[in-house]
DNA sequence: CTAGTCACTTTTTTT
DNA sequence: AAGTGACTAG
């Protein structure tokens, strides 16, 4: 037998050993989460509980995986009824879904269902642009990526397009009709095709547990109990979704989903159901609201299910204390308070280094060298960059690979959308779904004179099925009927996914060799990769979704390789050292989260999460200037916000000095440095100081007289009103931040005399 | 209609 | 650095 008591703090033990009823845990960063939940999981199986019946409902399956090998590792030599964790089934919200809508088919669906990825989501709607017409050469019509954005961001925030337009990009406001009706476009497309996005997942599993009471009772039976993962993520859909499965009745999420909230409204359990739900989260790392997560979902829990057992993990096993008090101080200025202290008893470990390199270049060369020496103390695979954006770390693999040191990159581009392996893919889904225009695209432009055009004409003919009509259509192709043949003869076929795998690469690549003659063989290479993971699978449409879903390509050798990531990308994770690229102003915070107060907050826990992934070495990059792409040249940059004003004694500081070598700073903050500098006013975000802004502006085009003049913004402090942009927004000049435009509602107008 | 070239912007974060 | 739009020659 396991002894709990001994492996657990009082209150981990708490919380793995209540294993009825509703359970809250919040988990501050580094508070034992992980450790919590397999101990939970072990006493479930201990307790009777059939692996089987648990669902663990994480971020990612690598995240779900990695906790039932655990599990499994603590449960071994304890002998068990049903001791195999290879039977819990753990994955994404996306993933369980997927997984119940093939079983049950939405109304009209057919039963194999394709999911779409982002790109295949572009190329629907260029289709439906081009078949609308919509925004012909209108330049100011917004792009299929930023359209996909906002049709996505009004279904997961269940806002109307024009109040997430208005929100934050007020300038295609004039264009939300034809977007709305580009959204209507896309999701006929999409049903014709027997295509899913990612958002159709939720919605339609939601639609379907909502209306068929037979598939509610069927997933509430097969998994009795239930465990949501970094909770503060979810977005409403995600919560009502574990809600329903947990017990909730389809009434009270109907309230639930018409209002928003449940005002007045109690709660009701079904009887059949064991409302056996476990939440997890902190509410200080919620990152994800872009994507619709609302953290109001973990504050809510209670409301949701009034029998509640509320658990606070606050010791913290993670870090040294100097990297804890930073986490600390980052939270202290957050707007919402959150009422938090992560605090250990491991004493000693060095303050957090705070360095400046010239520019953004030379960070790259420092950070490798930094690297380099890491190397020497840490295996590599406990080491990583992180970063706010993919972008960010281009110079850095550049240097790196120069070094040939080894790496890994989580987030920015996944493997399984790089051009070759869609290619190969479009032949395997069109095997599977006659339907997916998508996939006939793609592989019909692969062939010589075949462009859209053609390719529609082609289709309509596929459609009208007659089989005979389009071999004629495809005779003047040799490409495309060679291609056609193949596909028929694979779909009478029915291989295993592996085999089917290997002979779409078999067939395909001929065409790669002309499509990519420079790099050919490490294409090739990762084609062959895909058979090796097709072969874990049994059935080819799972693979497919996994591949959409998941991602599966991008494991690879681990330990021996350093860690890039994006700080998105290292949620939950935790590393010996940590590096943190580009704390400057227009990267960190992106200049994208400066207008509005949520978002700017939103960057600031970012900042937490990444800080607070580092056990004992955390180095915080903030390079003096960047490379400007439209001058060639560099501009001098602006520390991160929330860096300023901060206290030295949180930091050892070091400047790159000419000779690109590294000499420490004894005790002078950043912001004392940069008052002292002439003619460069430093604006601390929290304490906005007085300062005349230069009288040198340049001046906007005739704006309403009175009101320009002088401003005041909670985040930058006091500005000069530099142009009035109609119809709400103005940009103002703040002294040391430069020219930033804000909305109207978030300045506050100075009188002017 | 396709396919190639050129100039131009755009670019957060993920399922 | 990649994706997009406009333009032109076949």
């Amino acid at each position: 037998m396991i002894d709990y008591a001994k492996a657990l703090n009082p209150a981990q033990f708490e919380a793995a050993t209540t294993l009825d009823g509703p359970v809250l845990v919040i988990a501050g960063a580094g508070s034992g989460k992980t450790r919590t939940i397999i101990y939970r999981l072990a006493q479930l199986v201990e307790s009777g509980v059939p692996a089987s019946s648990i669902l663990l409902l994480t971020f990612t399956r690598k995240a779900a995986t990695e906790m039932l090998d655990r599990a499994r590792m603590l449960l071994s030599g304890v002998s068990l009824p049903d001791g195999d964790f290879s039977a819990t089934q753990g994955g994404t919200f996306h993933a369980y879904a997927y997984s119940v809508l093939r079983v049950f088919p939405p109304e009209g669906y057919a039963p194999r269902l394709t999911i779409m990825d982002n790109s295949d989501v572009l190329a629907a709607l260029q289709h439906c642009r081009e078949a609308l017409k919509a925004g012909k050469g209108d330049r100011s019509f917004p792009k299929n990526q930023s359209i996909q954005a906002h049709l996505s961001k009004s279904r997961n925030k269940e806002l109307s397009l024009e109040a997430v337009l208005g929100r934050e990009a007020s300038h295609l406001l004039p264009h939300a009709g034809a977007m709305e009706e580009m959204g209507r476009a896309y999701a006929v497309y999409k049903r014709e095709k027997n295509l899913l996005d990612y958002d159709d997942l939720l919605f339609l599993l939601e639609e379907t547990l909502l209306s068929r009471p037979e598939v509610l009772s069927w997933c509430r039976a097969r998994h009795s109990h239930l465990m949501v993962d970094e909770y503060q993520d979810t977005n409403p859909v995600q919560a009502r979704l574990a809600a329903l499965v947990a017990g909730l009745s389809p009434e009270t999420v109907r309230a639930l989903k018409s209002a928003g909230t449940l005002a007045g409204e109690s709660p009701r359990l079904d009887r059949e159901s064991s409302g056996n739900i476990m939440a997890v989260g902190d509410d200080a790392q919620s990152i994800y609201a872009f994507r619709g997560a609302d953290v109001r979902n973990i504050l809510r829990f209670p409301d949701l299910f009034p029998q509640t057992r509320l658990i606070r993990l606050e010791e913290n096993y993670r870090s040294v204390q100097p990297i804890l008090d930073l986490g600390n101080a980052i939270l202290k200025h957050a707007s919402e308070g959150f009422a938090k202290r992560l605090y250990t008893r491991r004493s000693g470990g060095l303050k957090p280094n705070l360095i400046r390199p010239i520019s953004d270049r030379s960070q790259a060369a420092l950070v490798a060298a930094r690297l380099v020496e890491l190397c020497r103390i840490y295996q590599p695979g406990e080491i990583a960059v992180l970063f706010r954006a993919g972008f960010h770390s281009y110079a850095l693999e550049v240097h790196l690979n120069k070094l040939g040191l080894r790496f890994r990159k989580h987030g920015g581009i996944r493997y399984a959308e790089a051009a070759h392996i869609k290619d190969a893919v479009s032949f395997m889904r069109l095997i599977l779904n006659p339907l997916d225009f998508t996939a006939f695209a793609r592989m019909a432009g692969l062939c010589q004179g075949i462009g859209p055009k053609t390719c529609l004409k082609l289709h309509r003919i596929l459609l009208a099925g007659d089989e005979t009509a389009l071999a004629a259509a495809a005779a003047r192709y040799p490409d495309l009927s060679e291609d056609l043949a193949f596909i028929s003869a694979m779909r009478l076929a029915d291989d295993s996914p592996a085999s089917l795998c290997s002979r779409v690469i078999e067939h395909y690549a001929p065409r790669l060799r002309l499509v990519y003659p420079d790099d050919y063989p490490r294409r090739l290479q990762g084609l062959e990769q895909i058979v090796q993971i097709a072969s874990a699978y049994e059935d080819a449409d799972l693979f497919l979704a996994d591949l959409s879903l998941d991602d599966p390509l991008r494991e690879e050798a681990e330990g021996d390789s350093l860690i890039l990531s994006t700080i998105h990308s290292a949620k939950g994770l935790e590393w010996s050292a940590v590096l943190i690229l580009d704390l400057v102003e227009d990267r960190f915070p992106s200049r994208h989260a400066l207008i509005r107060p949520e978002d700017y907050e939103e960057e600031r826990r970012l900042l937490y999460v990444a800080c607070t992934r580092a056990r004992e070495v955390l180095d915080l990059y903030v390079p003096s200037s960047l490379y400007d792409r439209n001058s060639g040249g560099t501009i001098p940059s602006v520390p991160s916000p929330f860096l300023r004003g901060m206290s030295p004694s949180l930091f050892s500081e070091w400047r790159e000095n000419p000779t690109g070598g590294l000499t420490e700073k004894i005790r002078a903050s950043l912001r004392r440095e940069e008052s002292l500098a002439p003619g460069k006013a430093t604006l601390p975000p929290e304490e906005p100081e007085e300062g005349e802004p230069p009288v040198d502006l340049p001046d906007g085009p005739a704006s309403p007289p009175g009101r320009l003049g002088f401003c005041r913004h909670r985040i930058f402090g006091r500005g000069k009103i530099v142009q009035f942009l109609p119809p709400d927004r103005y940009r103002v000049h703040f002294p040391g931040l430069g020219l930033k435009v804000v909305l109207a509602p978030y300045l506050i107008l100075e009188q002017t005399p």
